[in-house]
This record gives C-alpha cells, structure tokens and sequence, in this order.
DNA sequence: CGGCTCTTTGACTGAACTCAATAGTCGTGG
DNA sequence: CCACGACTATTGAGTTCAGTCAAAGAGCCG
C-alpha cells in the first residue's frame, strides 16, 4: 500500500483488479485471481449489444474492461431512462444469481471488452477467495449510493445542475482509474444518452451544453470533454464526493 | 413452506423474519435469531428522529418493525428528495459496515419502534447464520432494484404516473407484509413527503392526488390510502411487479 | 381555544417539452 | 475520392407541465 507500488500495480494489474483493491486491500494472490478472469476476454462487442435484457434469467456475470455502457430500463411507450453508467474496470452485477431475473438491461455505449464469469465458477472463487468477494459487496453498496445520489440529481436538481453533477461523478470515478488526462477524458455518450441519463429531452440537453460551453465549464467536442475549471464545475452543483465513498476500506 | 405452515409463522415470527424468509428459506432456528433481536426493541422513537444523519459514522443497524420512515438526501440550499421508504419490517442498512460513513439519512415518517443491533453482535449473528446473512444480501439486492426502479420515476414518468407507480409499489410491499386489507392501507405520508419522494412539490402533488381522487384512481382521506382498483392503478403507469423481485429464492 | 402542521386554492411564471427542419459527422462502398 | 445513408447535433417557434408566491382553510393536540 505504500506509494512506491503504485507503479508496480498499475504495470501488472487488471483495470478491474486496481478497482476492487480499492475498495478492499487484496493480497497479490486474489488479484491474480481477478486478473486471470479479466485475462479470458470476449470477442469485443460493438455498441449497441445487449450484455443482457431486462427480464433475461442471468447465468454469468461481467468485467468491464474496456468501454462503457448503460444500464437502463424501458418504458412501455419508448421512454428510456439510463440509470447508471458503467465505466471501464467496473463490475456488471457480480451477485446476480441471488435474484430471479434482471430488473434492467445493459448495453454497450461504446464498442466494449468484457470478461464472462459463469455461475459455478464464480461461486468456487467467492468460496475460495473471501476477500474478493468482499471487495465485490463494497462494490455493490457503493453502487447503491450511486444509484441514490441519481435519484436526488433526477428528483431535486435543475438541469444545468444535473449535467454539472453528472460530469463531476465521471470525473472522480474515471480519476480513481487513472483514465483523466490534462482535466478531460474521453466522453463517447452521445446527447440522446445524456438526456436518457439525465431524465431531460435531447434538445433540452443539447441546449444545456451549449450553455455550459459558453460559461467555460466544460469543453466538449469530438467524444472528448475536459474540465477547464472542476472546482467552478463542482461549485455549480455543490459536488460533494462523499458519496463515491473514496476510501471504503477500513480497519475490521 | 407447505401452505400449512403459513398460519403458524404468521402468528409466531416477527415482520422482520417474515420478511427476511420470503427472500430466502429460513429455518426456524435463524428466524428465531431474528425474532429475538426484533423483540429488543428501543423506546418509540417520534416522528421526526432521525435514525442516522448523513455524515454519521455508523455503528449499528435497525430494524424498524413499526412505523415508516424515510432515507433522504438534502442539498445545501434545503431541497430535499426522500430516496426510499421504509416499512414495517425492513431492514435499515445491514451492511453499513463495509462503508465509512452513512452517505445519508434515514428519518422517521412516523413513532416508529426499531430494534438496534450493534456491529459486534452483527457480525458475530452473520457468521453463524450463513442463511441469514443470505437472506439480508437478497434484501439489499432487491432495495437496490427498488432504486433503479425510483430512478425512472423520477426520470421519465410523468405527475400522475410518478404517483400511481408509487402507490402501487407501497400496496405490493405492504400486502407481502399483511398490511393491507380492504384494498387499502395506513398511509401516514404528508403530501410534503410525498412530493420530496416524487421530485415534485407540495402544491403540484396536491393538485394531482385530487385528480386520482376524482378519477377514482385512490381515496385518501385521514392517513389512509383506498385503491378501489388496483388494476386500473396499475394501467395508469403500466406497473410491472416483477422489480420487487416477489420470489427472489431459487434452489441453489 | 390557540397554535401547530397539513391541505387547498388562485394567479402568474418559467423551465423543459414538442414538433419540425437543418446541418454536421462518420463509416462504407462504388 | 466522393456519394450515400444513418446517426448525431443544432436551431427556431410555440406549448405545456410543473413551479412560485401568497393566502386561506382544515385538522389535530394540548
């Protein structure tokens, strides 16, 4: 844990592995372990692929190693709500099997790399690798947090705001993986997917963004966005990260 | 499990193991570990308490087994959105543990009583109840589905809807729990409450639960809540049962 | 009966939506 | 290299759902 392995880490790694030890210090052991499974990657998929679809009965679980997607849920007249965004290293529902069938769907924003665990064999490691599968639960209940902080930016926040705040959680969370480079990132959400984030029309969002571009809070253009300012960006929604529950490890 | 059974739980176990023995079989050794901590209930708390704030480090967990209450999150300048509704018998929280600190807060909508149980006493119950644990994990999945669920609420449903989704969401919950009778149910919610659960405010929700009163849609009259009919409700907002994942038990 | 909180009402405002059309962007294949 | 189709982004005009402000009733409890 001392700053010099930091390197080492990263160098060796999976995306997913740095991400669960973060949560929960892993030994070297159980991070291979996550590596391994992180190693025997699909054939890519291209945007648009389902990982699975609401009511699907579920038989595996997924990494995501490179790309991003979008849970989502369906109106039965169209109406979409995207609610929660996956980033590179982030888990796809690794305790799926205690529930009957997906509530939601997946899909894939960008063109994506994901790791399949089948049932069976991610039980064996959950039985064998205690500390894994603790990681994994961290993961989860901060999922959850995430997923209420949603529902406060959806119920409670003025649309600028809503954008403002979306962006701070990809900048923190993108951060914490080392995919922030000179105050931006790569962004490949389109407008349509913003608003079905965000819980506003396209042209709404469109016209939000081009505000924020005009006050110097975000610079967007071809699938990049950099945050010139991200204090003035935070100041805009009163970004607290408390909620990303940055260091969730503790003494136990 | 046999229908026979069903009398006699229900005249012996607490809300609480009810509860917790729908998601996951329970034999009647761990859910008499439930009973027992259920029975250690603290003083009534009144309407208002908080159980915990945001920020708080959190050092046990509840079970409320009367009353309802509410978890939220505030903003700075003093909006509010109520992120979920707790009701009798639900678990507050039961792996707050794994993170730092409470990323909100939890407040009684209602006297509620609650039965803590402390870290210690937790942790030492989830080891030699490896089902109960289970069952409590199943829980959590299902609150956080409940969640998402709360997310397209908030996103993409309209006024009308956004309360006809809710009203069916509670009188689900509450008939698992045997809180329902005559097509109706305590409802002790104001329509401030209401309004901060729905994204919307006072005013405009008062102005639409007249129109679900004169579309025959609800009576709601002295904290109780009628759905005369529960199918034209659910048509209303094309209410899907399945996101409260009713039998999330499966042979494993 | 007084002081709460909760509910209801009216008039006005405004943020976000709808509809519809135009303009980029990108990959593909001729 | 350019033309084509399919997304994606942008713009304008008009509308509407929900918010704001302010005040008046109801219900509840000591």
């Amino acid at each position: 844990m001392s700053s010099l392995d930091i390197p080492q880490v990263a160098m060796k790694d999976s995306i997913t592995a740095q991400k669960l030890a973060a949560h929960w210090p892993l030994g070297r052991r159980d991070r291979d372990v996550i590596n391994g499974l992180a190693g025997r990657a699909l054939q890519p998929l291209r945007t648009g692929t389902d990982l699975f679809t609401q009511g699907d009965r579920l038989t595996s679980i997924f990494f995501l190693l490179e790309g991003w997607a979008a849970r989502y849920k369906m109106l039965e007249d169209g109406r979409r709500q995207i609610v929660s965004l996956l980033l590179p290293g982030d888990l796809c529902d690794p305790f799926c099997f205690l529930l009957h069938r997906a509530d939601h769907g997946v899909t894939a924003l960008t063109p994506v790399r994901v790791a399949e665990v089948g049932r069976s064999q991610f039980e064996e490691i959950a039985l064998a690798h205690p500390e894994i599968t603790k990681a994994m639960w961290i993961n989860a209940l901060i999922t959850a947090s995430i997923q209420r902080e949603w529902c406060v930016n959806l119920g409670r926040r003025t649309a600028l705001e809503r954008f403002s705040h979306l962006f701070c959680e990809l900048y923190h969370r993108l951060l914490k993986v080392g995919l922030v480079s000179g105050n931006g990132f790569h962004f490949p959400v389109t407008q349509l997917e913003l608003a079905d984030a965000t819980g506003l029309t396209m042209v709404h969002t469109n016209r939000i963004l081009q505000e924020m571009r005009r006050q110097r809070l975000i610079e967007l253009h071809r699938r990049h966005l950099v945050v010139p300012d991200l204090a003035a960006l935070e100041r805009v929604c009163a970004f607290d990260p408390s909620y990303l529950h940055p260091a969730a490890q503790e003494a136990s």
